[in-house]
DNA sequence: GTGAAAGCGCTAACAC
DNA sequence: GTGTTAGCGCTTTCAC
């Protein structure tokens, strides 16, 4: 289709500057700047003030953020880091993170870097050529280049939903091990002793702690070793969802239910027992985490681990906000804590019952 | 938690300028500028830009972005207006522009910023404060003040994904009409004649397009407009979804099938059957739109129109970047087109069934 | 081919 | 309280 339009390409009127304002308000610049920031108004006379105001508000006055970047060295953005923006768990992280930050009067530049620490190392240095003020990251492993690089060049970060083995950086997740002990309990409670993991990778702290969590909890309930079975997803993807339920029905005939270190993994292992031909929750119950969107849509309606992703962002951009304010050494760690959402795939065994 | 950490607060290093790398090269500032600008490199001898490449390399130098947008006048900074972060549709319409964008050199700032435009032109001017170069909006309704606003600002801008009514700039989008004559034409084929469509709000042209490819569809089939029943949703919801199709269902016991907006008013429409004890598809075909993630999952695995939103974002970066090199006027609108997915929600009727 | 100088728009020390 | 001055780091004329 080819169109032309007579706006297309029209030149944008010069905008005012703080000179235009002062002159206009028969000032000189730096009163106007005073007036016209919250800070130093008080500095300047109640009529003055109002001279200058009046004129920013007939020449439509607005700031321009780069100049003052360049002058202060703040640039009031925020970079966030996520593995990958198309994973329906960042939404609402992002959504809590931007919102939060935006009342605060910073802007976010999102950054969609992929697994690859070299490649985020990279775009991070970017961000800071854009001079953000600091960095919510979203990517961590459990030792990460990226919070090294960042602790060795000085820039705030704070870390979201993944935390590092060792504790360097602020951080806000939720309660992983507790999300499994939840899962757990529910299983054995509905009679279920063999019990299946599908565990998520294990360099980031979700995958390694959700497992540690599944297998504490298990042994909390005295199950034998023997009863359990733990394989590990190289990615929290369907397709390794569907490959490592796989491997361990084939494996282990026995099992009567499955945990999964997360909802896209679970739906894998819905995959996998369709394969078989294992119905859920008749031959094998299945338990999921992070109750994304529409996992009470499928079927069955996915029992799981319900988190709260959108507070998840929102406590993130507060610490930041903590950080920034330089009073970012109150509190180092939130935790939150995660609920047990019961729906469909998980029933209760009758008594005696194996397959 | 209370903790420290020893690199906690540790201060920054200042980081090089450009004048460090010239000191270090022994050339001047300029020349410097000139070697690490690809356009001017060929202004400067081989052997001093070398030279001063070498002093880059060494001193790790950075170009400050700041200083130059300030320079410059331009940021290589574009926004992108989205009404909602968490709609699973935005992730890879954001994933496709993003990266399109990054492999030019642009980074992008995305803005959650609903759906009031009096809040959206607020955010915008807050972009313009930061010299975005410009917005991808994939907001607008059909007649939108924040294009208004780009026009008069003279602020390059490129749609995705909902146009306006008169198209006043650059655009990419699905062929929402010809998805609805996908839906339509299948649910025919079937047997399928007393059909009922819920459609998407009217003020967005995904709404407003379809409904009217609906209606187009329906009228080429010659099926009696007694056959048909229209009801509109006041938002993409799953719960106006359920809503809109319940009031269609009770008014009209006769239909047989149900063509919705988009997936998340179709899984509406589920929610609505559930509640009537009506079973999809044996009492009622359903066909939405979008094949957003997970649709293949539900109960039944969703009959749907794909679109390619990770295409469209890219076509959108494409798009911008060509605006911003000048020649924006070459294509003007872009469609992309959409195909069926059938899956279980759509079923054959039986010749001379009815319900 | 390179250096000198000006200046983007703003803020903040300092002077009065 | 307000004006003066300097300068953030870079690019880009203009000289030579």
């Amino acid at each position: 289709m080819q169109l032309r339009f007579k706006h297309a390409g029209r030149k944008a009127a010069k905008p005012t500057t703080l000179k235009d304002v002062a002159a206009a308000a028969g000032v000189h610049v730096s009163t106007a700047s005073r007036t016209l920031n919250p800070i130093t108004r008080h500095l300047v006379a109640g009529n003055v003030a109002l001279r200058v105001e009046r004129a920013a508000q007939k020449l439509d006055y607005r700031p321009d953020l780069v100049a003052a970047s360049l002058r202060t060295g703040r640039s009031r953005l925020i970079g966030v880091l996520v593995p990958d923006i198309a994973d329906p768990v960042f939404s609402p992280i992002l959504g809590g993170i931007t919102e939060s930050l935006l009342a605060a009067g910073y802007s976010t530049v999102i950054a969609d870097v992929g697994s690859n620490q070299d490649r985020q190392i990279e775009l991070i240095e970017g961000l800071m050529a854009r001079r953000v003020d600091g960095l919510v990251l979203a990517t961590v492993s459990r030792k990460d280049a990226v919070v090294d690089h960042c602790l060795r060049r000085g820039l705030p970060a704070v870390l979201v939903n993944r935390t590092e083995s060792q504790p360097r950086l602020a951080t806000v997740a939720s309660d992983d091990a507790g999300g499994m002990k939840l899962a757990v309990d529910h299983l054995v409670a509905l009679g279920h002793r063999r019990i299946g993991h599908v565990a998520g990778p294990q360099h980031v702290s979700t995958g390694f702690l959700r497992r540690r969590g599944f297998e504490a909890a298990v042994r909390k309930h005295g199950l034998p070793a023997a009863d359990i079975a733990v394989e590990v997803a190289s990615a929290y993807s369907r397709v390794e969802g569907e490959r490592v339920a796989g491997a361990l029905l084939d494996a282990r005939g026995d099992l009567t239910a499955i945990v999964a270190a997360n909802d896209l993994l679970a739906l894998g292992v819905y995959d996998a027992l369709h394969a078989r031909k294992l119905r859920c929750p008749a031959d094998i119950s299945v338990v999921g985490h992070n109750d994304m969107p529409l996992v009470d849509m499928v079927a069955p309606p996915l029992t799981t681990v319900r988190i709260s992703h959108r507070e998840m962002g929102e406590e993130a951009a507060r610490m930041m906000l903590e950080e920034l304010a330089g009073h970012g050494h109150r509190e180092r760690a939130v935790t939150l804590t995660p609920i047990l959402i019961v729906r469909s795939s998980s029933r209760k065994l009758n008594p005696g019952e194996a397959r």
